[in-house]
DNA sequence: ATGCATGAGTC
DNA sequence: ACTCATGCATA
Protein backbone atom coordinates (compact mmCIF):
# COMPACT_ATOMS: atom_id res chain seq x y z
CA UNK A 1 0.00 0.00 0.00
CA UNK A 2 1.00 3.10 -0.39
CA UNK A 3 0.24 6.63 2.00
CA UNK A 4 -0.29 10.45 0.58
CA UNK A 5 2.41 11.92 1.43
CA UNK A 6 0.99 14.32 3.91
CA UNK A 7 -2.26 14.16 5.86
CA UNK A 8 -2.21 16.23 8.87
CA UNK A 9 -3.42 19.56 8.05
CA UNK A 10 -6.87 20.52 8.38
CA UNK A 11 -7.49 23.67 6.11
CA UNK A 12 -10.52 25.65 6.22
CA UNK A 13 -10.76 28.44 3.97
CA UNK A 14 -12.69 30.74 5.25
CA UNK A 15 -11.41 33.74 3.53
CA UNK A 16 -14.37 34.27 2.06
CA UNK A 17 -17.38 32.80 3.23
CA UNK A 18 -19.21 35.02 5.09
CA UNK A 19 -21.86 36.26 2.06
CA UNK A 20 -22.10 33.81 0.55
CA UNK A 21 -24.68 31.68 1.40
CA UNK A 22 -26.04 34.54 2.10
CA UNK A 23 -26.13 35.32 -1.29
CA UNK A 24 -27.10 32.26 -2.55
CA UNK A 25 -30.13 32.61 -0.88
CA UNK A 26 -31.13 35.87 -1.01
CA UNK A 27 -32.72 36.23 -4.58
CA UNK A 28 -30.84 33.59 -5.88
CA UNK A 29 -33.35 31.16 -6.01
CA UNK A 30 -35.77 33.64 -7.35
CA UNK A 31 -37.51 33.09 -10.54
CA UNK A 32 -36.72 30.05 -11.56
CA UNK A 33 -37.76 31.26 -15.10
CA UNK A 34 -34.72 32.85 -15.26
CA UNK A 35 -32.33 30.21 -14.93
CA UNK A 36 -32.03 29.80 -18.40
CA UNK A 37 -28.34 29.53 -18.70
CA UNK A 38 -27.36 30.88 -22.38
CA UNK A 39 -24.34 28.82 -22.66
CA UNK A 40 -21.58 30.54 -24.34
CA UNK A 41 -22.30 33.65 -21.66
CA UNK A 42 -19.61 31.38 -19.90
CA UNK A 43 -16.68 31.76 -22.26
CA UNK A 44 -14.24 31.62 -19.55
CA UNK A 45 -15.01 29.57 -17.09
CA UNK A 46 -11.74 29.17 -15.04
CA UNK A 47 -12.74 33.34 -14.41
CA UNK A 48 -15.83 32.36 -12.41
CA UNK A 49 -13.79 29.85 -10.49
CA UNK A 50 -10.81 31.50 -10.20
CA UNK A 51 -10.21 32.40 -6.76
CA UNK A 52 -8.43 35.07 -7.50
CA UNK A 53 -11.43 36.59 -9.35
CA UNK A 54 -13.11 37.04 -6.24
CA UNK A 55 -10.88 36.70 -3.42
CA UNK A 56 -11.04 40.37 -3.44
CA UNK A 57 -13.11 42.60 -1.13
CA UNK A 58 -15.34 43.92 -3.21
CA UNK A 59 -17.55 40.75 -4.21
CA UNK A 60 -17.77 40.04 -0.86
CA UNK A 61 -18.15 42.73 1.23
CA UNK A 62 -20.32 44.17 -1.42
CA UNK A 63 -22.21 41.48 -2.42
CA UNK A 64 -23.80 40.85 0.81
CA UNK A 65 -25.31 44.20 0.39
CA UNK A 66 -27.30 43.71 -2.72
CA UNK A 67 -30.31 42.30 -3.15
CA UNK A 68 -29.69 40.70 -6.65
CA UNK A 69 -32.19 41.59 -9.50
CA UNK A 70 -33.58 38.65 -10.97
CA UNK A 71 -31.80 35.69 -11.85
CA UNK A 72 -32.02 36.41 -15.26
CA UNK A 73 -28.66 38.47 -14.76
CA UNK A 74 -26.68 35.22 -14.04
CA UNK A 75 -23.88 35.29 -15.53
CA UNK A 76 -24.00 38.56 -16.55
CA UNK A 77 -20.10 39.01 -15.68
CA UNK A 78 -19.13 37.79 -18.85
CA UNK A 79 -20.73 40.03 -20.63
CA UNK A 80 -19.06 42.45 -18.99
CA UNK A 81 -15.57 40.73 -19.50
CA UNK A 82 -16.53 40.58 -23.23
CA UNK A 83 -16.02 43.70 -23.33
CA UNK A 84 -13.03 44.10 -20.97
CA UNK A 85 -11.09 41.16 -21.22
CA UNK A 86 -8.52 43.43 -20.09
CA UNK A 87 -9.68 43.07 -16.11
CA UNK A 88 -10.03 39.40 -16.01
CA UNK A 89 -9.32 38.85 -12.62
CA UNK A 90 -12.64 40.78 -11.11
CA UNK A 91 -15.86 39.10 -11.98
CA UNK A 92 -18.08 40.99 -10.03
CA UNK A 93 -21.48 39.32 -10.02
CA UNK A 94 -23.24 42.22 -9.21
CA UNK A 95 -21.96 44.50 -11.72
CA UNK A 96 -25.26 44.64 -13.71
CA UNK A 97 -27.06 45.53 -10.57
CA UNK A 98 -24.98 48.25 -10.03
CA UNK A 99 -25.64 49.44 -13.19
CA UNK A 100 -22.41 50.23 -13.98
CA UNK A 101 -21.35 48.51 -17.15
CA UNK A 102 -17.69 47.58 -17.88
CA UNK A 103 -16.55 50.16 -15.52
CA UNK A 104 -16.36 47.32 -13.02
CA UNK A 105 -13.80 49.21 -11.34
CA UNK A 106 -16.53 50.69 -9.66
CA UNK A 107 -18.26 47.46 -9.00
CA UNK A 108 -14.95 46.20 -7.96
CA UNK A 109 -14.37 48.64 -5.40
CA UNK A 110 -15.91 48.20 -1.42
CA UNK A 111 -18.53 49.21 -2.49
CA UNK A 112 -21.14 49.10 0.42
CA UNK A 113 -18.63 49.45 3.31
CA UNK A 114 -21.16 52.54 3.60
CA UNK A 115 -23.90 51.05 4.00
CA UNK A 116 -25.42 50.59 7.31
CA UNK A 117 -25.33 47.18 6.52
CA UNK A 118 -21.57 47.28 6.37
CA UNK A 119 -21.06 48.82 9.62
CA UNK A 120 -23.05 46.83 11.56
CA UNK A 121 -20.58 44.31 9.94
CA UNK A 122 -17.50 45.71 11.46
CA UNK A 123 -18.94 46.37 13.83
CA UNK A 124 -19.71 42.80 14.72
CA UNK A 125 -16.27 41.78 13.62
CA UNK A 126 -16.81 39.58 11.01
CA UNK A 127 -14.73 40.18 9.00
CA UNK A 128 -11.20 39.49 8.53
CA UNK A 129 -12.35 35.97 7.75
CA UNK A 130 -13.69 37.66 4.71
CA UNK A 131 -10.98 38.99 3.10
CA UNK A 132 -7.80 37.30 3.50
CA UNK A 133 -7.31 33.42 3.35
CA UNK A 134 -7.03 33.26 7.54
CA UNK A 135 -4.60 31.11 8.37
CA UNK A 136 -4.89 27.45 8.01
CA UNK A 137 -4.98 26.71 11.71
CA UNK A 138 -8.48 28.09 11.80
CA UNK A 139 -9.81 25.30 11.25
CA UNK A 140 -12.16 25.20 13.81
CA UNK A 141 -15.18 23.01 13.77
CA UNK A 142 -16.99 25.14 15.57
CA UNK A 143 -18.33 28.41 15.05
CA UNK A 144 -20.57 30.53 16.82
CA UNK A 145 -22.90 32.66 15.86
CA UNK A 146 -22.95 35.38 18.52
CA UNK A 147 -25.03 37.80 17.10
CA UNK A 148 -27.95 35.90 15.32
CA UNK A 149 -30.13 39.20 15.94
CA UNK A 150 -28.78 42.21 15.05
CA UNK A 151 -30.43 44.79 17.93
CA UNK A 152 -32.18 46.78 15.04
CA UNK A 153 -33.46 43.67 13.59
CA UNK A 154 -36.47 43.45 14.41
CA UNK A 155 -40.11 43.41 15.42
CA UNK A 156 -42.14 44.46 12.15
CA UNK A 157 -40.79 41.75 10.35
CA UNK A 158 -40.40 40.03 14.31
CA UNK A 159 -41.69 36.15 12.80
CA UNK A 160 -41.42 38.05 9.50
CA UNK A 161 -38.70 35.86 8.17
CA UNK A 162 -37.91 37.58 4.29
CA UNK A 163 -41.31 37.31 3.51
CA UNK A 164 -40.57 41.07 2.89
CA UNK A 165 -38.53 40.36 0.76
CA UNK A 166 -40.40 37.53 -0.65
CA UNK A 167 -39.81 39.39 -4.63
CA UNK A 168 -36.27 37.80 -4.80
CA UNK A 169 -37.22 34.80 -4.10
CA UNK A 170 -39.32 32.76 -6.52
CA UNK A 171 -42.55 32.22 -5.23
CA UNK A 172 -43.31 29.08 -6.23
CA UNK A 173 -40.62 27.63 -5.19
CA UNK A 174 -40.63 29.21 -1.81
CA UNK A 175 -44.04 29.73 -1.17
CA UNK A 176 -44.79 27.34 1.09
CA UNK A 177 -42.25 29.04 3.73
CA UNK A 178 -43.60 32.22 3.82
CA UNK A 179 -47.78 33.06 4.68
CA UNK A 180 -48.05 36.00 3.21
CA UNK A 181 -45.35 36.23 0.24
CA UNK A 182 -48.31 34.26 -2.08
CA UNK A 183 -49.48 37.74 -2.43
CA UNK A 184 -46.58 39.78 -2.74
CA UNK A 185 -45.62 40.36 -5.90
CA UNK A 186 -42.14 39.95 -6.88
CA UNK A 187 -40.91 42.81 -8.17
CA UNK A 188 -39.95 44.70 -5.87
CA UNK A 189 -37.09 46.24 -5.02
CA UNK A 190 -34.68 44.82 -5.86
CA UNK A 191 -34.12 47.40 -9.25
CA UNK A 192 -35.46 50.40 -7.24
CA UNK A 193 -31.61 50.64 -5.73
CA UNK A 194 -28.88 49.83 -7.74
CA UNK A 195 -27.10 52.27 -6.34
CA UNK A 196 -23.99 51.41 -4.28
CA UNK A 197 -24.96 52.17 -1.14
CA UNK A 198 -28.23 50.71 -0.72
CA UNK A 199 -30.36 51.44 2.22
CA UNK A 200 -31.96 49.17 4.72
CA UNK A 201 -35.16 46.65 4.67
CA UNK A 202 -37.04 48.48 3.53
CA UNK A 203 -35.49 49.17 0.45
CA UNK A 204 -35.27 45.31 -0.04
CA UNK A 205 -32.25 44.93 0.68
CA UNK A 206 -31.15 41.47 3.01
CA UNK A 207 -30.53 43.93 5.33
CA UNK A 208 -31.42 43.99 8.97
CA UNK A 209 -34.66 43.04 8.32
CA UNK A 210 -34.20 39.88 8.06
CA UNK A 211 -32.36 39.37 10.95
CA UNK A 212 -35.50 39.65 13.06
CA UNK A 213 -35.45 36.26 12.26
CA UNK A 214 -35.27 34.99 15.30
CA UNK A 215 -33.23 31.84 15.73
CA UNK A 216 -31.75 30.41 15.79
CA UNK A 217 -33.33 27.88 17.56
CA UNK A 218 -35.65 27.69 14.90
CA UNK A 219 -33.30 25.88 12.86
CA UNK A 220 -31.68 22.77 14.86
CA UNK A 221 -32.30 20.05 12.46
CA UNK A 222 -33.09 18.40 15.11
CA UNK A 223 -36.05 20.09 15.22
CA UNK A 224 -37.14 19.22 11.41
CA UNK A 225 -39.62 16.87 12.97
CA UNK A 226 -41.14 15.19 9.89
CA UNK A 227 -44.40 14.54 10.56
CA UNK A 228 -44.53 11.46 8.79
CA UNK A 229 -47.64 12.10 6.81
CA UNK A 230 -47.34 15.27 5.16
CA UNK A 231 -45.79 15.78 1.69
CA UNK A 232 -46.44 18.90 1.80
CA UNK A 233 -45.62 22.04 0.01
CA UNK A 234 -46.77 25.28 -1.14
CA UNK A 235 -47.93 27.31 0.16
CA UNK A 236 -50.25 25.87 2.41
CA UNK A 237 -50.68 26.07 6.09
CA UNK A 238 -47.66 27.92 7.90
CA UNK A 239 -48.87 30.84 8.83
CA UNK A 240 -46.27 32.16 10.55
CA UNK A 241 -45.43 29.43 12.25
CA UNK A 242 -41.86 28.99 10.60
CA UNK A 243 -40.74 26.69 12.93
CA UNK A 244 -42.80 23.71 12.12
CA UNK A 245 -43.38 23.38 8.48
CA UNK A 246 -44.16 20.07 7.14
CA UNK A 247 -41.46 18.16 4.98
CA UNK A 248 -40.66 19.21 2.18
CA UNK A 249 -40.86 17.05 -1.02
CA UNK A 250 -38.21 15.07 -2.79
CA UNK A 251 -38.71 17.68 -5.52
CA UNK A 252 -38.66 20.83 -3.78
CA UNK A 253 -35.24 19.81 -2.18
CA UNK A 254 -33.73 18.49 -5.54
CA UNK A 255 -35.01 22.08 -6.80
CA UNK A 256 -33.61 23.40 -4.15
CA UNK A 257 -29.87 21.66 -4.78
CA UNK A 258 -30.09 22.25 -8.23
CA UNK A 259 -30.79 26.22 -7.55
CA UNK A 260 -28.25 26.61 -5.07
CA UNK A 261 -26.06 24.80 -6.82
CA UNK A 262 -26.62 27.24 -10.03
CA UNK A 263 -26.72 30.31 -7.86
CA UNK A 264 -23.84 29.42 -6.10
CA UNK A 265 -21.92 29.38 -9.35
CA UNK A 266 -23.30 31.97 -11.19
CA UNK A 267 -22.17 34.21 -8.17
CA UNK A 268 -18.80 32.83 -8.20
CA UNK A 269 -18.99 30.57 -5.11
CA UNK A 270 -17.52 27.74 -3.99
CA UNK A 271 -18.81 24.97 -2.44
CA UNK A 272 -16.41 25.48 0.89
CA UNK A 273 -18.48 29.08 1.29
CA UNK A 274 -21.49 27.79 0.97
CA UNK A 275 -20.71 24.98 3.37
CA UNK A 276 -19.05 27.62 5.58
CA UNK A 277 -21.81 29.67 4.97
CA UNK A 278 -24.68 27.32 5.95
CA UNK A 279 -22.97 26.63 8.98
CA UNK A 280 -23.41 30.15 10.22
CA UNK A 281 -26.62 29.26 10.18
CA UNK A 282 -26.80 26.11 12.01
CA UNK A 283 -23.90 26.59 14.14
CA UNK A 284 -22.08 23.86 12.26
CA UNK A 285 -20.48 24.18 9.06
CA UNK A 286 -20.15 21.56 6.44
CA UNK A 287 -17.53 20.38 4.19
CA UNK A 288 -17.06 21.60 0.78
CA UNK A 289 -17.18 17.50 0.23
CA UNK A 290 -20.77 17.81 2.18
CA UNK A 291 -21.87 20.24 -0.18
CA UNK A 292 -20.55 18.86 -3.33
CA UNK A 293 -22.66 15.86 -2.69
CA UNK A 294 -25.56 17.58 -1.63
CA UNK A 295 -25.49 19.39 -5.41
CA UNK A 296 -25.01 16.24 -6.84
CA UNK A 297 -29.05 15.77 -6.15
CA UNK A 298 -29.63 13.67 -3.55
CA UNK A 299 -26.67 11.64 -2.63
CA UNK A 300 -26.75 13.58 0.52
CA UNK A 301 -27.21 12.48 3.74
CA UNK A 302 -30.90 12.83 5.39
CA UNK A 303 -29.11 15.67 7.79
CA UNK A 304 -28.29 17.59 5.29
CA UNK A 305 -31.42 16.98 3.87
CA UNK A 306 -33.06 18.37 6.72
CA UNK A 307 -30.94 21.26 6.47
CA UNK A 308 -32.05 22.30 3.25
CA UNK A 309 -35.38 21.56 4.61
CA UNK A 310 -34.74 24.32 6.79
CA UNK A 311 -33.43 27.01 4.72
CA UNK A 312 -35.90 26.11 2.37
CA UNK A 313 -38.05 26.99 5.01
CA UNK A 314 -36.41 29.63 6.11
CA UNK A 315 -34.95 31.17 3.58
CA UNK A 316 -34.55 34.17 5.06
CA UNK A 317 -31.42 32.80 7.39
CA UNK A 318 -29.50 32.81 4.12
CA UNK A 319 -29.48 36.87 4.80
CA UNK A 320 -27.73 36.38 8.59
CA UNK A 321 -24.81 35.17 7.52
CA UNK A 322 -22.50 38.51 7.00
CA UNK A 323 -23.07 40.25 9.75
CA UNK A 324 -23.47 37.70 12.26
CA UNK A 325 -20.73 35.34 10.71
CA UNK A 326 -18.16 34.77 13.50
CA UNK A 327 -15.88 31.68 13.73
CA UNK A 328 -14.34 31.33 16.65
CA UNK A 329 -11.00 29.45 16.65
CA UNK A 330 -12.03 26.27 18.96
CA UNK A 331 -9.11 23.73 18.55
CA UNK A 332 -6.60 23.99 16.44
CA UNK A 333 -6.13 20.87 15.41
CA UNK A 334 -4.94 19.04 17.86
CA UNK A 335 -5.36 15.48 16.99
CA UNK A 336 -4.12 13.38 14.29
CA UNK A 337 -5.65 12.28 11.65
CA UNK A 338 -4.79 8.54 10.33
CA UNK A 339 -2.72 9.30 7.04
CA UNK A 340 -4.49 8.57 4.13
CA UNK A 341 -4.07 5.45 2.76
CA UNK A 342 -3.98 5.27 -1.28
CA UNK A 343 -4.92 1.89 -2.52
CA UNK A 344 -3.29 1.00 -5.68
CA UNK A 345 -5.75 -0.27 -8.49
CA UNK A 346 -4.93 -3.70 -8.39
CA UNK A 347 -5.69 -3.73 -4.59
CA UNK A 348 -8.48 -1.92 -4.96
CA UNK A 349 -9.89 -4.38 -7.61
CA UNK A 350 -8.80 -7.23 -5.83
CA UNK A 351 -11.30 -5.49 -2.73
CA UNK A 352 -14.07 -4.69 -4.97
CA UNK A 353 -13.64 -8.32 -5.91
CA UNK A 354 -13.87 -9.72 -2.13
CA UNK A 355 -16.57 -7.36 -2.12
CA UNK A 356 -18.62 -8.75 -4.78
CA UNK A 357 -18.35 -12.09 -3.05
CA UNK A 358 -19.06 -10.72 0.49
CA UNK A 359 -19.91 -7.33 0.72
CA UNK A 360 -19.58 -7.88 4.60
CA UNK A 361 -16.88 -9.91 5.70
CA UNK A 362 -16.89 -10.98 9.24
CA UNK A 363 -13.79 -10.67 11.64
CA UNK A 364 -12.28 -13.22 10.36
CA UNK A 365 -12.31 -12.74 6.92
CA UNK A 366 -11.21 -9.30 6.89
CA UNK A 367 -7.98 -10.63 8.25
CA UNK A 368 -7.98 -13.11 5.48
CA UNK A 369 -8.29 -10.33 2.99
CA UNK A 370 -6.01 -8.21 4.84
CA UNK A 371 -2.88 -10.57 4.78
CA UNK A 372 -3.92 -11.55 1.12
CA UNK A 373 -3.44 -8.35 0.30
CA UNK A 374 -1.19 -6.83 2.78
CA UNK A 375 -2.98 -4.14 4.30
CA UNK A 376 -3.57 -3.26 7.32
CA UNK A 377 -6.94 -4.59 8.99
CA UNK A 378 -8.44 -1.82 9.69
CA UNK A 379 -7.82 -0.47 6.22
CA UNK A 380 -9.97 -3.02 4.61
CA UNK A 381 -12.55 -2.94 7.38
CA UNK A 382 -12.68 0.78 6.59
CA UNK A 383 -12.86 -0.03 3.14
CA UNK A 384 -15.79 -2.49 3.30
CA UNK A 385 -18.10 0.01 5.65
CA UNK A 386 -17.41 2.92 2.81
CA UNK A 387 -17.80 0.48 0.13
CA UNK A 388 -20.95 -0.73 1.61
CA UNK A 389 -22.08 3.24 2.22
CA UNK A 390 -21.12 4.04 -1.59
CA UNK A 391 -23.03 1.41 -2.79
CA UNK A 392 -25.91 2.44 -0.81
CA UNK A 393 -25.31 5.48 -1.70
CA UNK A 394 -25.22 5.20 -5.78
CA UNK A 395 -28.35 2.45 -5.46
CA UNK A 396 -30.36 5.14 -4.04
CA UNK A 397 -31.11 7.58 -6.45
CA UNK A 398 -30.98 4.98 -8.91
CA UNK A 399 -33.27 3.12 -7.14
CA UNK A 400 -36.22 5.90 -7.67
CA UNK A 401 -35.70 5.48 -11.06
CA UNK A 402 -35.95 1.09 -11.10
CA UNK A 403 -38.29 1.55 -8.40
CA UNK A 404 -35.88 -0.42 -6.04
CA UNK A 405 -36.55 -3.54 -8.10
CA UNK A 406 -33.17 -3.94 -8.08
CA UNK A 407 -31.81 -3.22 -4.92
CA UNK A 408 -34.53 -3.29 -2.54
CA UNK A 409 -35.45 -7.23 -3.86
CA UNK A 410 -32.60 -8.77 -4.41
CA UNK A 411 -29.28 -9.13 -2.20
CA UNK A 412 -26.73 -8.96 -4.41
CA UNK A 413 -26.60 -8.65 -8.12
CA UNK A 414 -24.14 -11.92 -7.36
CA UNK A 415 -24.54 -14.88 -4.90
CA UNK A 416 -22.44 -14.97 -2.29
CA UNK A 417 -21.90 -18.80 -2.56
CA UNK A 418 -18.61 -17.38 -4.41
CA UNK A 419 -16.41 -16.46 -1.46
CA UNK A 420 -13.93 -18.12 -0.80
CA UNK A 421 -13.05 -19.33 2.35
CA UNK A 422 -15.01 -20.85 4.89
CA UNK A 423 -15.40 -18.50 7.34
CA UNK A 424 -16.11 -15.56 5.02
CA UNK A 425 -19.84 -17.08 4.66
CA UNK A 426 -21.74 -15.88 7.18
CA UNK A 427 -25.02 -14.29 7.38
CA UNK A 428 -27.39 -14.09 4.81
CA UNK A 429 -26.14 -11.87 2.21
CA UNK A 430 -26.84 -8.10 2.47
CA UNK A 431 -28.86 -6.25 0.51
CA UNK A 432 -28.21 -2.93 -1.56
CA UNK A 433 -24.60 -3.14 -1.50
CA UNK A 434 -24.34 -3.45 -4.63
CA UNK A 435 -21.80 -1.78 -6.82
CA UNK A 436 -24.24 -0.80 -9.30
CA UNK A 437 -23.10 0.78 -12.27
CA UNK A 438 -19.29 -0.55 -11.48
CA UNK A 439 -16.83 1.18 -13.50
CA UNK A 440 -15.46 -0.83 -16.34
CA UNK A 441 -12.26 -0.47 -15.65
CA UNK A 442 -12.34 -1.94 -12.26
CA UNK A 443 -15.21 -4.35 -12.16
CA UNK A 444 -13.67 -5.61 -14.96
CA UNK A 445 -10.28 -6.44 -13.12
CA UNK A 446 -12.69 -7.17 -10.19
CA UNK A 447 -14.61 -9.57 -11.54
CA UNK A 448 -11.57 -11.50 -12.56
CA UNK A 449 -10.32 -13.87 -9.53
CA UNK A 450 -7.13 -13.64 -10.78
CA UNK A 451 -6.32 -10.38 -9.50
CA UNK A 452 -7.43 -11.21 -6.42
CA UNK A 453 -4.62 -13.28 -5.50
CA UNK A 454 -2.45 -11.04 -6.28
CA UNK A 455 -2.35 -8.22 -4.07
CA UNK A 456 0.48 -5.84 -4.51
CA UNK A 457 2.73 -5.53 -1.47
C1' DA B 1 -15.65 14.63 -7.40
C1' DT B 2 -14.41 10.89 -4.73
C1' DG B 3 -11.54 7.71 -1.77
C1' DC B 4 -10.27 6.87 2.82
C1' DA B 5 -11.08 8.20 7.74
C1' DT B 6 -13.46 9.47 12.00
C1' DG B 7 -16.77 9.37 15.55
C1' DA B 8 -21.42 9.05 17.40
C1' DG B 9 -25.14 6.20 17.86
C1' DT B 10 -27.08 1.63 17.60
C1' DC B 11 -27.67 -3.18 17.62
C1' DA C 1 -18.79 -4.11 14.97
C1' DC C 2 -21.88 -1.86 12.02
C1' DT C 3 -24.32 2.23 10.03
C1' DC C 4 -24.47 6.91 9.13
C1' DA C 5 -23.11 11.55 8.50
C1' DT C 6 -19.46 14.01 7.49
C1' DG C 7 -14.64 15.58 6.78
C1' DC C 8 -9.73 15.59 5.06
C1' DA C 9 -6.94 14.71 1.31
C1' DT C 10 -6.27 13.90 -3.25
C1' DA C 11 -7.13 12.67 -8.11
Amino acid sequence: MSESPEGHSRPYDFSRTSACAQLLGQEGFGSSASFQVPHGVLPDPSRIYNKSCYSGIASTSAQAFFPFPSVSTDYRPSELQAGDFGQPKHWYPFADYTGQLPGVSAAIQPINLTTPEAETAEQIKLPEIKMEKVAREDYSSEMKIQQYLTPQASNDMAHGLFYARTGTWNPSFWSFSSPGSGSQTPSTSSTSSPSLSPSPPSNGLPGNGYFSVNTPQVVPEAQQQRPATSRRNAASSNQGCKEERETVSTEELEQFARELKHKRITLGFTQSDVGLSLGSLYGKMFSQTTICRFEALFKQPPKLKQISQSVTLHPSYMFLLPQMYKIERVFVDTRKRKRRTSLEGAVRAALESYFIKCPKPNTQAIKHISDDLGLERDVVRVWFCNRRQKGKRLALPLDEELEGQLYEQSPSPIPSQAYPGPSFTGGPPPTLYMPQLPRPDVMKQALNPGVVGHPTR
